[in-house]
DNA sequence: GTACGGCCCTGTTAGC
DNA sequence: TGCTAACAGGGCCGTA
């Protein structure tokens, strides 16, 4: 599923391409999450951006469609018309270079927004979500204080987007296991803390550098897939044994999310 | 303000 | 072999 390395991966993509490109005819399926689409009719891409899991595609008239591209989501450009018989096919932009970009999503848990450059009002996940993770400010002291803030266990903290934007199931149990905390406490000392942001960092970094993490549904623009699926250390790998100590992976439902980590070297 | 549960979705897999 | 149920999970919303 897209987490921040997916998503960057993706927008990287798009950045060569889209800029300067303009909708000449937009379509989309009738569900509410898609029908935005149709809103930049007419439009000219400007830069592509990105805040966390959210690609920010503006327009030259400022606004911004707002792209999530939720479990299943992919961008794709395809020739002069869309591939309408594609079933999973949930939005199209024609533009003025006889290119398609398409937007499919089998399981339907992406959506599109589109909204006035910088308002994000809208959508709440957005509007509250905390640094992105190389912000220069963005120190071991404020990611202490932001986590600090809520009693929630810290697996759930860091799917919250609110300590830091961007992270998701696959990279936070990565990041936990490397920072050898679990997932289920509740309160960080400021150098644990500031630990777990470097491996934050660290595991988003390694997904960056592989392209991503292709578990099963996740191409780029181009269709290929990540290699960061072979790097992985803890999710996905319970009940096989941890690459540190040998100990089996156990896993539990934290926050809905199946979350794996090591129960010797990951101790609460 | 915060926490929590349920819902949206559909392909894949496990179990009978 | 074929059917059914469980499972995967990011974001959002209603309720407490």
């Amino acid at each position: 599923m897209p987490e921040l390395p997916e998503v960057e991966t993706v927008r990287r993509q798009l950045e060569p391409r889209l800029p300067g490109r303009t909708v000449v005819e937009a379509g989309s399926h009738p569900s509410a999450k898609f029908t935005p689409a149709t809103e930049v009719t007419d439009a000219t891409f400007a830069s592509m951006g990105r805040r966390g899991k959210f690609l920010l595609l503006s327009t030259t008239d400022d606004r911004e469609l707002v792209v999530h591209l939720g479990m299943t989501g992919q961008l794709r450009f395809g020739g002069p018309d869309p591939q309408l018989d594609d079933p999973y096919l949930r939005a199209w932009w024609r533009l003025d270079d006889r290119t398609t970009l398409e937007f499919a999503d089998v399981r339907r848990f992406g959506r599109l927004r589109v909204v006035p450059a910088g308002d994000y009002r809208t959508i709440p996940t957005l509007a509250v979500a905390g640094p992105e993770p190389w912000d220069p400010e963005l120190t071991g002291r404020r990611f202490h204080a932001a986590v600090k803030a809520s009693k929630r266990a810290i697996k759930t903290q860091l799917l919250s987007q609110r300590p830091v934007a961007g992270v998701g199931n696959i990279y936070a149990d990565e990041a936990l296991w490397a920072a050898e905390i679990n997932p289920k406490v509740t309160r960080l000392g400021e150098d644990r803390a500031a630990r777990l942001l470097d491996e934050v960092r660290a595991a988003l970094e390694r997904g960056l550098d592989g392209g991503g993490t292709t578990l099963r549904d996740y191409r780029n623009v181009e269709g290929g897939t990540g290699e960061n699926q072979h790097r992985l250390a803890a999710y996905g790998r319970a009940g096989l044994p941890c690459l540190r100590c040998g100990t089996v992976l156990t896993s539990e439902v934290i926050d809905a999310r199946t979350t794996t980590w090591c129960p010797a070297c990951q101790r609460r």
